[in-house]
DNA sequence: TGCCAGCGGGG
DNA sequence: GTGTACGCTGGCA
């Protein structure tokens, strides 16, 4: 039987561990293989005689047998005698490390914390999606719901197709009071499920724990039926991969504990004997598992993907965000605190909350297949046998480890365990002492560079190629170079030695080539390949090898990485610092042009010609030049070209990529480390900014973008903003009543709550948007809701926008064109606060504000006014205090 | 510049 | 389950 692996684990019954694989055969269909008598094992380095005696006397019982094996551990040419232990019961396994480490005689232990199902797939080659070729007989038994077998032989095989997984969306619906909500004192009043493919004729189910009928609505006499037949529906619909919107930070731990309370039957894995499992790790964070399925929450997903992928970078990710910026699409019109009114409501009532509790799973799943973001996870837990659920729960270390943790093993390596804490603290102290130097940034001149356009170049993936131009490798760095032949070792700027690859190739670097490898041999399949779904899939698979071959550096410098050595990062990085610092004066020397900028493994240059086709040439010219000289391992490439760029300081610039296209070029603005997407900045702030570096890079005219900059300060003073770009948004967190310090939105809660009593529980729409608005007293006191500022015709407080909205952002780059700020304002002596404040260099006088009372001294006068010991606020000058307008 | 505290999504 | 665990940002020293 064929059968591609989903997920996996292990029972222990009668003295034997039998690993269970859930996955599916060719037809698609759900089966579960056993697989008897394989034992788990670990090594030990010591005093063999003494180890063997004391586990004799102390685990008899547990101890399967003792194998003596010859094992080359981390650093060049390390050979050892070791101590194979196996034992018969897979949880013993720690508690038995434990003890030998307490050992005298005991130097090492190894692999002695690898999870028994990556010990078992590891041995056998296989891992999440591989396909299997399963020698088996049927079995029958209660313990699994889906179709079992008992494997008798495991073997790879390779195939190229994948199953299709059926999917499935809830969202809960709950009760709550003013005090949030709580599973202790809440309940679920409804359950919508949506399908990805029908069940029993339907896209969709909403479950209410109330006598209620209508399409697609089942009501229930009680929340503990409703949630049983939820568990039924699970159980029946049966899918592999179960979704929604935060569920695992909310519904499930909700729902779990509900069950607990009620006492429903929590079995809705696809194993009989197991519940499903719902924990709180960290302060904030849940996980749960469900055996044979997998969780991929969607908001998880999301999050994870605007790390890697900057343009999915959104302001906000509520459900209803994501779904108006994906697609164009937004949540049914319910707030919460209409939901308890609509529960006790007619009928219509609540089917109006069941339908936006349906709508709610809808999207979930929507954004789940239609952004298909499960293609990449998919991928890399092929690339490196990681089991699904664990790459989404887990980050970069645990793809790693089961990688590495093969490729080690079948060159009869052992890998080190991971470090005990006196390790980690020994680790530390050692970093402290000799220090991690990072990569080399050139301190740029700020300011406009457009007369010349600008040529970026940067190093092809720079780290994993010095990885493998230098065999940089925990099993190639050498302990006494004083034994070896120079020319047989690379020294690395920072003096550590590697074996050169000629004599021996290092693990990680093989790892990188062979990653490599895949990659160009999938993009090149790529460049015929004409199918939609294979080109995604394609494409997801490259991406997924270039995010592993980019990790490896990282791994390695990471201070509870199995892989530390503190030489290795330190080596890699003095690489990288001396290859970007050659380049560099290297292209100034023979192009006779200036490197403005440079960083980690990018250079900015600016060319000797404005023509645009010349310069794009000598680009092409030094990238192939310079990588001619740098040898076959390393690529500078020619990555584009900017016809404008403006830098502020290290890490924070803005360019404009000029590129051909058939009708001639175009333009395309970039930002790096000054984008105001943020949610404590109005939109007219990031509008504004956008507009400024859009004249300035584009046409270049300084005076037309100062000049914009006062027609939007005028606009504002005179009113005629939208009072929607001027919201800003805070988060409630905790009852209103307990907040000591004054806060805006907490104040714009309290007048919410006073102008309507009757619907109290608004105050629980966590996220408030406010505006400030014109009047005396406190800043605080004058946010105001922008509804209620709208009905009223109040006015907005135009300085407040101007000095902690617009300027903020607008300074650095007004000091970097060396523009003195008094330009925005002219001889205005109105504004007077502004002009101080904007004359700060000019005139040095201004030292900052004072509090009259306390003499506390402040950059910037406090949110709320006054000082934090109730004094007035002055500015304070060279000559005194001055009264603030 | 580096550390610490707090927050996010959900109802 | 041989599992013990997020990641950013603003405020402040």
């Amino acid at each position: 039987m064929l059968l591609q692996i989903l997920d996996c684990d292990y029972v222990y019954l009668n003295n034997k561990t039998i690993v269970r694989f859930f996955g599916k055969n060719e037809h698609n269909e759900p089966i579960c293989a056993f697989y008897e008598g394989y034992y788990p094992y670990f090594y030990v380095i010591g005093d063999n005689e003494k180890i063997t005696k004391f586990l004799e006397q102390n685990f008899k019982n547990d101890i399967l047998k003792i194998e003596e094996k010859e094992k080359y551990l981390l650093f060049y040419n390390i050979k050892r005698n070791v101590l194979k232990i196996y034992l018969f019961d897979p949880s013993k396994t720690s508690a038995i490390r434990d003890e030998l480490r307490k050992l005298s005689f005991i130097e090492d232990i190894f692999e002695a914390d690898i999870l028994f199902k990556y010990r078992f797939m590891c041995d056998h080659d296989i891992g999440g999606f591989s396909w299997i070729n399963i020698k088996c007989v049927p079995t029958r038994t209660s313990t699994v719901k889906v179709k079992t077998v008992n494997a008798l032989k495991i073997e790879k095989v390779n195939e190229n197709k994948d199953i299709s997984l059926k999917t499935l969306a809830f969202d809960l619906e709950t009760s709550f009071d003013d005090s949030g909500v709580d599973p202790e004192n809440n309940e679920i009043l409804m359950i919508s499920l949506v399908f990805s493919e029908k069940f029993n004729g339907s896209d969709s189910l909403v479950l209410v724990s109330k006598r209620i009928g209508g399409k697609d609505v089942i009501g229930f006499e009680s929340e503990k039926q409703m949630l049983e037949k939820f568990v039924d529906i699970v159980n029946e619909f049966d899918p592999d991969i179960m979704t929604g919107y935060n569920i695992q930070n909310f519904d499930f731990p909700f729902l779990i504990q509900r069950m607990d309370i009620l006492g429903v039957c929590k079995k809705f894995g696809r194993c009989n004997r197991k519940n499903v499992f719902c924990m709180k790790i960290g302060s904030n964070i849940n996980r749960t598992s469900i055996s044979g399925r997998i969780i991929a929450d969607s908001y998880d997903m999301i999050r994870k993907e605007e790390k890697i992928n900057p343009k999915m970078r959104l302001k906000r990710y509520g459900l209803g965000d994501v779904s108006l910026a994906f697609f164009n699409e937004t949540k049914i019109d319910v707030s919460y605190s209409q939901i308890p009114k609509l529960w006790n409501g007619s009928k219509e009532d609540i089917l109006k909350i069941v339908e936006y509790c349906r709508k709610d799973s809808v999207l979930a799943l929507r954004i789940l297949l239609e952004k298909r973001l499960l293609d990449k996870h998919i991928e890399l837990s092929k690339i490196t046998g990681t089991l699904l659920q664990d790459i989404l729960n887990g980050g970069e270390t645990i793809r790693i480890e089961t990688l590495i943790l093969k490729e080690f093993n079948s060159r009869n390596f052992l890998l080190p365990c991971k470090p005990i804490k006196s390790e980690i603290d020994k680790r530390i102290e050692q970093r402290n002492k000799v220090g991690l130097k990072g990569a080399f940034v050139l301190e740029p001149k700020p300011g406009l560079y457009n007369k010349y356009p600008i040529i970026v170049l940067d190093f092809h993936a720079m780290y994993p190629s010095i990885i493998n131009k230098f065999n940089i490798c925990p099993t190639t760095i050498i302990k006494n170079p004083e034994k070896y032949d120079k020319n047989d070792m690379n020294e690395s700027p920072i003096g550590a030695f590697f074996i050169k690859k000629e004599i021996k190739n290092g693990i990680i670097p093989d790892i990188l080539r062979n990653l490599l490898k895949q990659r160009s041999k999938t993009k090149k399949i790529m460049r015929t390949e004409k199918n939609e779904e294979v080109l995604r899939r394609l494409y997801s698979k490259q991406l997924g090898l270039k995010i592993m071959s980019n990790s490896f550096y990282g791994y390695m410098g990471f201070i509870v990485s199995r892989l530390y050595v503190m030489d290795i990062a330190n080596s890699i990085t003095s690489y990288g610092r001396s290859m970007i610092k050659d380049v560099k004066s290297d292209v100034e020397k023979r192009y006779d042009v200036n490197v403005i900028y440079a960083d980690t493994d990018s250079l900015m240059i600016e060319s000797n010609s404005n023509d645009i086709d010349k310069t794009f040439e000598l680009g092409e010219k030094i990238s192939v030049e310079i990588s001619k000289d740098l040898g076959e391992d390393i690529l500078l490439e020619f990555e584009k070209v900017f016809k404008s760029f403006f830098i502020l300081a290290k890490k924070r610039y803005s360019g404009l990529e000029i590129s051909k296209s058939d009708t001639g070029f175009k333009y395309k603005i970039e930002m790096k480390g000054i984008e105001t997407v943020r949610r404590d900045w109005c939109n007219l702030t990031s509008e504004s900014q956008n507009e400024f570096l859009n004249i300035i890079l584009k046409e270049g005219n300084i005076k037309k973008a100062i000049n914009y900059i006062k027609g939007v300060l005028l606009d504002l003073k005179s009113g005629n903003v939208p009072i929607e770009k001027l919201i800003i948004t805070k988060g409630i967190t905790k009852k209103i009543l307990s907040y000591k310090v004054i806060q805006p939105h907490v104040e714009v809660v309290k007048k919410m709550q006073m102008r309507n009593p009757v619907d109290s529980s608004f105050m629980y729409d966590k996220r408030i948007d406010y505006v400030i608005t014109k009047g005396v007293g406190l800043i605080s006191k004058r946010a105001e809701d922008p509804k209620y500022v709208k009905e009223n015709n109040m006015k907005i407080d135009s300085e407040y926008y101007i000095r902690n909205q617009l300027l903020p952002p607008l300074e650095r780059m007004l000091s970097a064109l060396g523009v003195d700020k008094s330009e925005l304002f002219g001889s205005d002596k109105q504004t007077s606060i502004l002009s101080i404040i904007n004359n700060k260099k000019s005139k040095p006088s201004f030292r900052g504000f004072i509090c009259i009372k306390c003499n506390k001294e402040f950059d910037r006068i406090p949110l709320i006014g006054i000082c934090e010991c109730g004094g007035e606020i002055k500015l304070l000058t060279d000559k005194g205090t001055v009264d603030r307008l």
